[in-house]
DNA sequence: GCCGCTTTTCAAAGCGCTTTGGCTAGTTTC
DNA sequence: GAAACTAGCCAAAGCGCTTTGAAAAGCGGC
C-alpha cells in the first residue's frame, strides 16, 4: 500500500492525502479524518526512503560508539542514551550507530557524517582540546555536544552541567563543616568533566589556603570496584583525608564498602559527597547512610539534547546554542562535621 | 555533485556512470577508469536516500539495545558489536539502534522492523522460549539470532556456539583430574547460554554419578565483582568445591582475586576453567596463573552474523541457516589434579 | 554489401514521496 | 454585481538514483 493507492481509494489526490498526514492546515477537517481513518484501516505507512529523498531529511541522529573496554558503554552512558532514545522515539527519529576503536574515533565520526545516513551527530565524553570539534565544524553537519572541551574554541553547541560549580559548592560545604584534608575520586583524567570537577575542588580549597595533594586524587573508570580500590588507597595515607568528593554514585558505592571494611563511620569519620547522575537503580537516598550529592539527571540531559537536535532539524527553534545546567546540592547524612584530630 | 552532473561532466549517460560505479560488466574498461577517476577528483558520493528508493534496500541492520542496568551494554556485548561493525563497515552497511527497557523489548523490535529503516534485524541474549522469535517470524523481515532459545521452535536462523558441549568437555577434563566437588559461576539464569552450560556440566557429572548442588551454582551478571562475591560464597561452603567452571573470563578475574585472598593456590587447591570470549584486553594466557579455557571469539561471531545478514540481503548466499560453532578447550595452568582430601 | 552477433552506450521510465503553482467554488467587500 | 479573497483541492514536477529496452558501433563471414 502506497500513497498513490491510498489516495485512489479515497478519491483524493496524493497532494491532499500527503498534506492531511503531515498536518498542513489547508485540508478540510472532515477530509483529514477520513484520511486518518483509512490509514488506520489499511495500515498504510509512508515509505521512509521516499520521504528521505523528497525532503532531504533522514530522520536520524548518528553517534559513534567506542568499542574499547574502559570506554565501553557503561551505566552512565546507557542512562544518557535512554534519554536520547525516548525523545527520539517520540519524534520518529532513529539512531545510527558506528562502533569504533578509540583511536579511530575521529575517522569514524567523519565516515558517519558523510555516509549520508544521518542528519545530525551527537558526541559525548569530550576530552580537553578535543579534535572532534574541529572536524565536526568543518563538516557542516548539525551536532550537539554533551559536555565541553577545555582548550578548544568555545563556539560550538553544547549542553553541559556546571561541573566546576558543583564541586566547588560541595567542597565549600565540607570546608564549612571544618574539614581540612580532602580527597577526590574522579573519572578518567582526560575527560573534560573530570578536569573541571578537579578545578572546582581546587578553587574552593585555595580560598581557604588549602591544596589538593596528588596522592589524594584518583582518576579511574567509574565503577564501584575502582571506587573501593581508590578509597582503600586513601585510607592508608598517613594523613588520612576526612572529606571525599566523588564523581559518581557508582564510585561511591565501592568507596563506602572500603570505609565500612576499615571500621569507619560514614558521616562521622569520613564525609563524602558524590555526584548523582540520577541512575534509576542507585538512589543516594537509599544508601544505608543516605548520600549527600550534587545532582543532575543524565537521562534528562539526553532527552534535552535529542530535543534540540531534532527541533532544529525541524526548524522548531530557536534553541539556545549553549546550555549550562546548574546542579543541585542535596544534603543528606553522609556529610558531618570534621572529626577532632 | 550528483549523478546527473557527474555524467554530464564526463559526457556519458547516467546509466553508464551508474553501471561503472556498481561494477556491472557491460562497461568498457577505459570508461570505467575514467568514471572512477572523476569520482575521486570530484568527491562524488551517491545519495543514499535515492539509492534506497530505487533499490528498495536500506543498507542497514537494526538492533534493540536494552537500556536497563544489568542488561546494560557490557564488555561482551561491546566486543560482539565490534565484530558486527567491522563487517558492516566493509559492506557500507550501518546499524540502527533502538534503545528499550527490557519489558518493552518485543514492542521495540516491532517498531524497528516496521519503521522501514532497516533491512534486517539482529537479536541476542536469547532467553528460554523467547517471545521475540515468534514475533520476528510473523514480521517477515530477515533476521539472524546470536544464540538459541530452548523451548522455542527450532527453525530460525541462528549462530550459536556449542555451550553445552563446551562445558561438558571442560567438566570431563576436571573429572579426569580427579575432581569431585564442582561449582559453576554462570551468567543470568534466564539466558539460554547459561541454561545450556549448566546442562553441559550436569550431564558430565551425572556420567560419574555426581550432581551439582544448588549452593554450588551462581547466576550473576558477568562482571569481575560478581565473580569475587560468588567465589567468596563458594569458598565458605563446608564442603568447598575444588573445581570451578566459569562462564566468562571477566567473572574469573574476580573469582581469582577471591581465591588469592583466601590464600589458596589456583591450579593446585582450586582448578578453574573459564569460557573465553577472546576479549582483547583480557587474555587468559596473561593471567598470573594462565587460565584453562573453552574458547570462541565473540568478535568473529559478530562478524559472521553480519556477513550472513548482509550476504543474504545482497543475494550472495546461500548461507547455512543454522551454525553451531564448536569451542576449543585450551589447557593451561589453572587446572591441576584434585587435591587430596 | 548485407546479415547476424557482440560490445558499449543511451534515453526514459520508474521508486514513493513532498511541494509548487494553479484551479474552482464559495464568501466577503464595496 | 463585479472584484477580491479564502478554503480546499489537484496535476505535475521534482528528489537522485537504478534498471529496462533499445540503439549504435564494431566485426567477421558469406
Amino acid at each position: 500500500m502506497n500513497l498513490k493507492q491510498l489516495s485512489q481509494m479515497l478519491g483524493l489526490s496524493q497532494t491532499t492525502v500527503s498534506r492531511a498526514l503531515n498536518g498542513y492546515p489547508e485540508v478540510n477537517h472532515e477530509t483529514r479524518e477520513r484520511v486518518l481513518r483509512a490509514v488506520r484501516e489499511t495500515g498504510y505507512r509512508p515509505n521512509k526512503a521516499a520521504q528521505r529523498l523528497a525532503t532531504g531529511k533522514a530522520g536520524s541522529i548518528g553517534l559513534v560508539m567506542p568499542t574499547a573496554p574502559g570506554h565501553s558503554f557503561d551505566v552512565h552512558f546507557g542512562e544518557f542514551l535512554a534519554g536520547l532514545g525516548e525523545e527520539a522515539l517520540r519524534h520518529d527519529f532513529h539512531f545510527v550507530l558506528m562502533p569504533a576503536e578509540p583511536d579511530d574515533e575521529v575517522a569514524a565520526l567523519r565516515r558517519l557524517a558523510i555516509s549520508g545516513n544521518v542528519d545530525a551527530l551527537f558526541i559525548a565524553y569530550l576530552r580537553g582540546n578535543d579534535p572532534r570539534l574541529e572536524m565536526l565544524r568543518s563538516l557542516s553537519i548539525p551536532f550537539v555536544v554533551h559536555g565541553r572541551s577545555l582548550g578548544a574554541e568555545t563556539d560550538y553547541p553544547y549542553l553541559d552541567i556546571d561541573n566546576e560549580g558543583a564541586f566547588y559548592n560541595a567542597t565549600k560545604l565540607l570546608l564549612l563543616l571544618g574539614h581540612k584534608r580532602f580527597a577526590l575520586m574522579n573519572g578518567p583524567a582526560q575527560y573534560d568533566f573530570a578536569i573541571r570537577r578537579k578545578n572546582g575542588v581546587i578553587a574552593a580549597l585555595s580560598e581557604h589556603g588549602l591544596t589538593l595533594e596528588e596522592s589524594c586524587i584518583s582518576h579511574t573508570l567509574m565503577t564501584d570496584e575502582e571506587g573501593t580500590l581508590a578509597m582503600e588507597r586513601f585510607l592508608q595515607l598517613a594523613d588520612r583525608p576526612t572529606a571525599i568528593l566523588c564523581s559518581s554514585t557508582v564510585l561511591s558505592l565501592g568507596a563506602i564498602r572500603a570505609v565500612n571494611q576499615a571500621g569507619l563511620k560514614l558521616g562521622e569519620d569520613i564525609s563524602l559527597i558524590a555526584h548523582d547522575d540520577v541512575l534509576p537503580l542507585l538512589k543516594p537516598e537509599n544508601f544505608s547512610v543516605p548520600l549527600t550529592t550534587t545532582r543532575s539527571s543524565l537521562r534528562l540531559a539526553g532527552a534535552r539534547i535529542a530535543e534540540r537536535l531534532i527541533g532544529s532539524l525541524n526548524n522548531l527553534g530557536p534553541y539556545p546554542e549553549q546550555e549550562l545546567w546548574k546542579t543541585e546540592l542535596i544534603v543528606r547524612a553522609s556529610t558531618g562535621v570534621a572529626p577532632a584530630d
